[in-house]
Parts: C-alpha cells; structure tokens; sequence
RNA sequence: GGCUCCGUAGCUUAAUGGAUAGAGCAUCUGACUACGGAUCAGAAGGUUAGAGGUUCGAGUCCUCUCGGAGUCACCA
C-alpha cells in the first residue's frame, strides 16, 4: 500500500476509536507539507473538529501522537492553526528509494483488462495536416499512453473523411490542370501535392465568381437580395457558398464528380483512388515523424450510409419521430437540446447518423465499453446530442463516452484559412522545430563526436520535445494562441528543459558504470538535505498524476509534473555533489536518487509522447 | 437571443474548497578552481474581470453583471 493510502486508512481508524465516528478514507485530505514549514505531509484537521468536539489544534496533537505510535513510516509531527504535519522517516526514504529504482513499471497499474477505444486525428484527405491536427494527434496519443498506465486495452483509431465535396476538388482541379503530374514527377510530398491542387481549385473558383459578379444576373441578385445597410462586397462574401451551389461552373463539374463516384463510376473511382493514395502516404511519413500510430483506420467512403438502421430502431422504440415530409427526427428539448434531425425527408444520412452507426460498428469490432472522441470544442454541441441519443437507443457503451475536447489552436492573427494561405504545416512546423534545436546545439558543440545518423536522432527528440511539450503543456480545454517563437523555445518551462535534466542523470549513470562505482550502500545515509527530501517526496507523487491524467484525460497534470521534477532536480544537483559527496554512503543516495529521477522523468515523458536523448 | 466553455503578473500559464495564489518568458542583480550554465540563486511584477452569497476557510461552489470564444443547418 502508499504511503499516503496507509496513513489516511489509520486517521479513520484513529477517528473510530477516539471519537466514535466513521470516516471514508478518500475524505482525509493530505497534501505535501509547503516549504516553510517543517514536515513531509500535512493533514488537513478541520473535517474532524465537529465530530471530536475539540480544538483543532487538540484534534492534530491526537492524530499525531496516535499515527506516530502506529505507523512505523510517520516519525514526528507538528501541528500548526489546524494543520497536522507529519515528518516522515529517513529509513521509510530509504526502503522507498530502493523500491522505486528496481521497479522498472513504477507509476504504472498492473492491466485491469478493461478496453478503450480512442479516436484522434481523423482527418480530410483533400489536404496535408495542419497545426490543428498537430494539437488533436499529441493531445490523442497522449491520452492513449497514459490510459495504457494506468491499466486500460487502448485501441487507437482513426475514422478518415476521404469521400465528399472535399476531396472532389482535389480530384477536379488535378484533373483539369494537372497534366498527368504526379508527386514524383514534380518531387513534392504528396499529400502537399494534393493540397496544392486543392488550393488550386479554390483559386479558380474565385477567379469564377468575381468574373460572374460582373454580370447583370449577378447584379440584379444584388439589386434584389443585399441588406439595406450591405455593400457588394460583403453581400458577395455572404453569398458565395449559394452562388457555388446554383451559378459556379466548377461547382456543377463537383457536384457532378460527387453523383459519378456515389454511382460507382470507374474513371471516377480510380481518380479518386490515387488521389488518395498520395495523401495517404503523404499521412502516413508525418505520422511516423510525428511518433503516433494507429491500430485500425475507418474511412468514411465505408461508413457513411451506416446508421439508418439504428434511426429505424429508434423509430420501432418510439425514441425518435417521424414527420409529415419523412425526415425523421428526435427531441431533446427536456436535457435542454433542440429538436435534431436524423434522417432527411429524401431518407438520406445526415452527419450525425454515420456517427450513431460507426458508434455500433466499433462496439462490434472491438466490444469497448468505453470510446474516446478527440475533437474540437466546436463540436460540442454535436458530440452532447450524439452521446444522448445513443444512451436514449440503449447502446451498452453508451455510458461509457467521452468527448476529448480540446480548444481551437490559433495563430496571433486569428483562425488559420485555407484560403488566405496563414495555415500552419504540420510537416514544415517539424521542420522549423528540429531547424532551432540544431541551431542551438551546434553553438553548444556538445554533439562534435557523434555520428550523423545519431546526431540527427538527438535533434530530432529535442526538437518535436519543444513542440510536443509547448502543446501538452496546458489544459486541452484551454484554446491556444501559437507563438511561433515560444513554441521553439528550448530554454525555462519547456520539453528541452527536462530532457537536459535526464541527460544528467544519464550522464552520472554512465561515469558510475564506466568507473564501477558503488551505489548500493547508501541505507547508512541519515543527513536527507531538504533539496533531496523535495526530490523523494516529487517521485513519490508520481503514480497519483498517472492517475489523475488518465481520470481527467490530461495530459498537462504529466507535463507539469516533469516539469517540476525536473526544476527540483536541476536545484539538488546544484546544492549538493553527487560523486563528490561528503561521504560513500552520501554518494550512492544521490546517485540512487538520479537514477530514480531519470527513470520517471523518462517515464512520464513517454506518456507525453517525448522520447529521451542520451546526450544533447 | 438560448446553451456551453473561458477570463489569474506586461505575455504564456499552475493550483482534489485549505496555510503567505505557484511557475516560465520578458526586465534587473548575482553564481563556473565544471558531477554538462539548454542550469542555479535573488529582485521586481497579483484587489485571481466586477459585485453579492455559502463556508471555520473561496481563484475554485451558488447568483447577477461585464468581456471573449464556440454553437444553435434536411453542411461535415
């Protein structure tokens, strides 16, 4: 049992047999004693004051003295204005050191054969991956690995949107201007080649319309429909998504692209097919390079007519209902949701049936009780309305849901847009990440005696280090304004910061093997310096914020927590001398406490996705 | 307008209802006779948007106000 666990379980003990009151142990509240007080942990006196009928302060001395008499770990205690600090001891420190170092899961529960499926990134394939999916693939597979600590099955999915309007203009543009191009051919990465005639075609269709807003069809529409208070500009800005549904050329060439490839059209399908097969191999090296991976895709071109038979179900259970025009609907108006439609009145699925329906299909392939969506918060809504509907059609998983919601990622300007070129590449923001960490390391000169091949390796952890951390490092509610600068930073509160701290521990670790140093006997060690206390007490909280992480699905509770560990690391190697230290005894402690640090440092890193370096 | 989320130092942010709101960046002072200075120590910087309330105790919970974002499609 922890520590903390066998001390809050004797407080109820000690309140049952003083006062004749029972209290559940997760109400004891102990915190990490603050710096300014001498103590290692703090219980918070004031819940039991009512029940003991004494003073708070009375109440403390009680505790103390009854925990100091029956847990051999609890060694003295203070009490101070109704806080009871207990001083724990060094030999407790010593066992726990010991424990920490030969257990290479430290942190981690053992399986508990529970299955979780998470979906993240999810992407169009009409384009490369931009910032946005950068922020959705960490943030997931964060998740994923801190979920896998603490003892779930996690499955990764993806469901892929390769069908519709989308990815048609791709397919149009190329096919009109490509002139039998090909990534190869023109040695672009190829889902940029992709993107690019995407962008292409947006650039034709606006060439399109303001030559259309010249006509007088176009002006009498104007004439007919614009705001009393609307000049032509912005009535045209407003206008353009029904302009490009009635009036486009090139909307009525997508549109019919979209009806050949619904019909199963040959030339259509086989367009479309290597189409997508660029941007698939285009995704599958950012992914690589990015560090996550996925155990089975979706594709939306399979999944979406799914579902209508559930919206029948629904209709049998009386769940949803059916108008006059056909289209069938459900009313949420008693949670505080709207009346939402499920089918339209021409039975054809709408965006939120092929949700209901994939949900089944997964709970099929996989038989999750549990399913984890990581999309952005402005799908909230949707994602409030999908989950109610299938606890309402009496899906087994249907408790079991959760939205991974995470903030928009915004530039200094605003939103990115396509079409004004200010998206943020996924693949050339890696590139400028790993361009500083060699930019900075070449002017430290620490890397001159390595290989190429080992050179690149280092470069590339510190510099997706930054990145990754620079994104996991605040609440995934949080919207989050991208600095360029900050986000490369390698100096202060930052993934490159607690990488160098593990490069020291890895540093010491080596002399003792290349020196055959002695780091086993270091029980005799009873003069713990508070700046090594601070370090215990920081790896003993470490198997908690797994914990909470995986509870709360985030992953900033781990990147703080390094964060610290690390911060109180750098300040232990400055305050005391590891292999200089006072005496053999002295020197095997700090050194099992490095290599303890090291360990979960390098551990909860992993769960952010961050890999290591040796040397840097 | 309804619903949801957010508002903490110049900037980015932390804080299961607990002690004097904790960090990083930027600014200013210091620290290498080296276990790696991508570090450390220190200074300065806060009416936690505002007003009430609940509580022994509120950045945190409740109510209202102000400010920002998202959403409220037979789009996805």
């Amino acid at each position: 049992m922890n520590l903390l666990e066998t001390i809050k379980a004797s407080i109820t003990n000690a309140i049952k047999e003083l006062y004749g009151e029972s209290v559940s142990a997760e109400k004891v509240q102990i915190n990490p004693t603050p710096v300014e007080f001498t103590g290692d942990y703090t219980v918070v006196i004031f819940p039991f004051v009512k029940m003991a009928k004494k003073s708070p302060d009375a109440v403390g001395a009680e505790l103390g003295a009854y925990l100091v008499d029956r847990v051999d770990a609890v060694a003295g205690f203070n009490v101070i204005k109704g806080f009871l600090n207990l001083e724990i001891s060094n030999a407790w420190w010593h066992v726990f050191l010991g424990e920490v170092v030969s257990t290479p899961d430290f942190g981690k529960k053992p399986r508990n054969n529970r299955t979780v499926l998470l979906e993240y990134s999810s992407p169009n394939t009409n384009k490369p991956l931009h910032l946005g999916h950068v922020r959705n693939c960490l943030l997931g597979w964060s998740c994923s690995q801190i979920l896998d600590a603490a003892g779930y099955d996690v499955k990764k999915v993806q469901i892929i949107n390769d069908r519709g309007v989308a990815i048609c203009k791709s397919m149009l543009a190329w096919q009109k201007y490509g002139l039998g191009r090909t990534p190869a051919s023109e040695g672009v990465k190829s889902d940029h080649f992709v993107g690019d005639y995407y962008v292409l075609f947006e650039q034709k269709a606006k060439e399109e319309y303001e030559v259309w807003q010249q006509t007088s069809v176009a002006r009498a529409i104007f004439e007919e429909k614009h705001k009393p208070e609307q000049g032509e500009k912005e009535f045209f800005k407003e206008y353009k998504n029904q302009w490009f549904n009635t009036a486009s050329v090139l909307g009525a060439e997508v549109r019919e692209m979209l009806l050949n490839w619904e019909s199963g059209d040959e030339a259509t399908l086989s367009l479309w097919k290597q189409m997508n097969s660029w941007v698939y191999a285009g995704f599958d090296d950012t992914y690589e390079r990015m560090g996550v991976s996925f155990d089975k895709l979706y594709y939306e071109s399979d999944t979406y007519l799914l579902g209508k038979d559930l919206v029948e179900e629904g209709l049998a259970k009386g769940v949803f209902y059916k108008k006059e025009d056909g289209s069938v609907w459900i009313d949420l108006s008693d949670v505080g949701y709207d009346q939402k439609v499920l089918l339209r009145s021409d039975g054809t699925s709408v965006y939120i049936t092929q949700d209901i329906g994939t949900a089944r299909k997964r709970y099929q392939d996989f038989g999750a009780e549990s399913v984890i969506y990581t999309v952005a918060d402005e799908q909230n809504y949707h994602f409030a309305v999908l989950f109610e509907v299938l606890k309402r059609l009496g899906e087994p998983y249907a408790n079991g849901l959760y939205h991974l919601s995470y903030g928009l990622v915004e530039l200094p300007t605003g939103r990115m847009k396509t079409r004004e070129g200010t998206v943020v590449d996924a693949d050339d923001l890696m590139d400028e990440v790993i361009r500083v960490a060699r930019d900075e390391s070449e002017k430290r000169g620490e890397l001159s005696g390595i290989s190429e091949d080992g050179r690149e390796t280092i470069l590339k952890r510190v510099g997706l280090g930054a990145l990754k951390f620079f994104m996991l490092r605040v609440n995934p509610r949080k919207k989050m304004i991208f600095n360029p600068e900050e986000s490369v930073d390698l100096h202060g509160q930052t993934g490159p910061f607690i990488q160098y701290s593990f490069v020291r521990t890895n540093g010491l670790l080596q002399r003792v093997r290349t020196e055959s140093i002695d780091m086993s006997s270091f029980s005799g060690y009873m003069d713990i310096q508070p700046c090594e206390k601070e370090l215990l007490k920081a790896i003993h909280e470490y198997p908690d914020v797994v914990q909470q992480a995986a509870a709360e699905y985030d992953p900033s509770h781990l990147a703080n927590y390094c964060f610290n560990l690390a911060k109180s690391y750098n300040r232990f190697w400055h305050e005391v001398k590891i292999l200089g230290a006072e005496s053999i005894a002295a020197r095997a402690f700090r050194l099992q406490l490095s290599q303890a640090t090291g360990s979960v440092l390098k551990s909860g890193m992993q769960l952010l996705g961050i890999e290591m370096p040796e040397r840097m």
